[in-house]
DNA sequence: ATCGAATATGTTATATTATCACAACTTTGT
DNA sequence: ACAAAGTTGTGATAATATAACATATTCGAT
């Protein structure tokens, strides 16, 4: 059993989440106008189940939440609409969890600071300049040329650490 | 074909490195003793593969070169000794990859830069302060406890860049 | 409107990565 | 010598991801 369910209901009561899923969707189908990308069907309904929650998900648990509303699926047809998400910068992979979640700041430079809390699963996006800025300076100096510049960071978010504290 | 096996003799010609394997595996002795756990032959075997040089190494690559010194290796057996070496400091993983890399600063603070080759595979790590202080404040700031900071930083290393150059 | 190219999806099979469960063996402390 | 803890052997299987090839759809040029 998961603790998520619960922790993550106070965090859906802080915020309007609907908010967050109408904003991400829009986004979305803007760039993939702009870009003269197509945001099928398949695309899109696996965007709107990984931004169902802020928390981490992954690639079988969207095929479990796909297959009722697309019987054909198949994890292909998952792994490929991730695929696409990511490269048009829509969604984050979590290496560090083979999971998947919904991105704050498409479109925007895509380099962040992500949180990952042991407890609720949820995943905080930063875009954190200050460690960027010192992170590229370091790869300068050792003279590397980054392709990709992701920091996950695994422990226990406020809510949760508050939580702990009351109940301990 | 990998490009790595050139690409890392020229990285050998620049360093001597029995002396990083012999380094590396005293490190090791002298931790595990002081810390009353065991460096038992398989543990130590599977270290000695992965210094055999600075790429990041699959764990069912070491399962190959491990079998024929022990006929008996299943997976359980290399991923046994991985989670041991990782629990004691002494190889990370690099979630990017699903791959292992010998740690340099085993003992040390085990919180790193990793910069990871694409052409040639190596991964270079740094310990990064500016970078890691900057991290840890921006960590306080979200109110965040972390567990584990680790960064992986994906691109083209100095040398590899050079040669393209040369090459292009 | 229709043709061809590019893109996207359907489908089956399989590759890769990792863990579980339980028995047997080894080491350590008493 | 014995028990407890730790380690390894072994077989099965779970979880994650990709390959390959056929079919269908979309889009732009004619």
């Amino acid at each position: 059993m998961r603790s998520s369910s619960s922790s993550s209901a106070h965090a859906s009561a802080k915020h309007d989440h609907t908010k967050c899923i109408s904003a991400a969707l829009d986004t979305a189908e803007q760039l993939c106008v702009v870009r003269g990308v197509q945001l099928t069907p398949i695309r899109l309904q696996v965007l709107k189940l990984i931004w169902e929650s802020h928390q981490a998900v992954k690639a079988y648990e969207l095929l479990d939440r796909l297959k009722p509303l697309k019987q054909e699926a198949k994890p292909a047809t998952v792994y490929r609409a991730l695929d696409f998400l990511i490269e048009q910068g829509l969604i984050h992979r979590i290496e560090s969890l083979n999971a998947f979640i919904g991105c704050h700041y498409s479109g925007q430079q895509h380099e962040q600071l992500l949180l990952i809390c042991k407890e609720c699963h949820e995943v905080e996006e930063r875009s954190a300049p200050a460690v960027m800025d010192a992170l590229s300076s370091e790869i300068d100096q050792a003279g590397f040329i980054a392709h990709s510049k992701a920091i996950e960071i695994h422990g226990i978010c406020a809510k949760c650490s508050k939580e702990t504290d009351a109940q301990g």
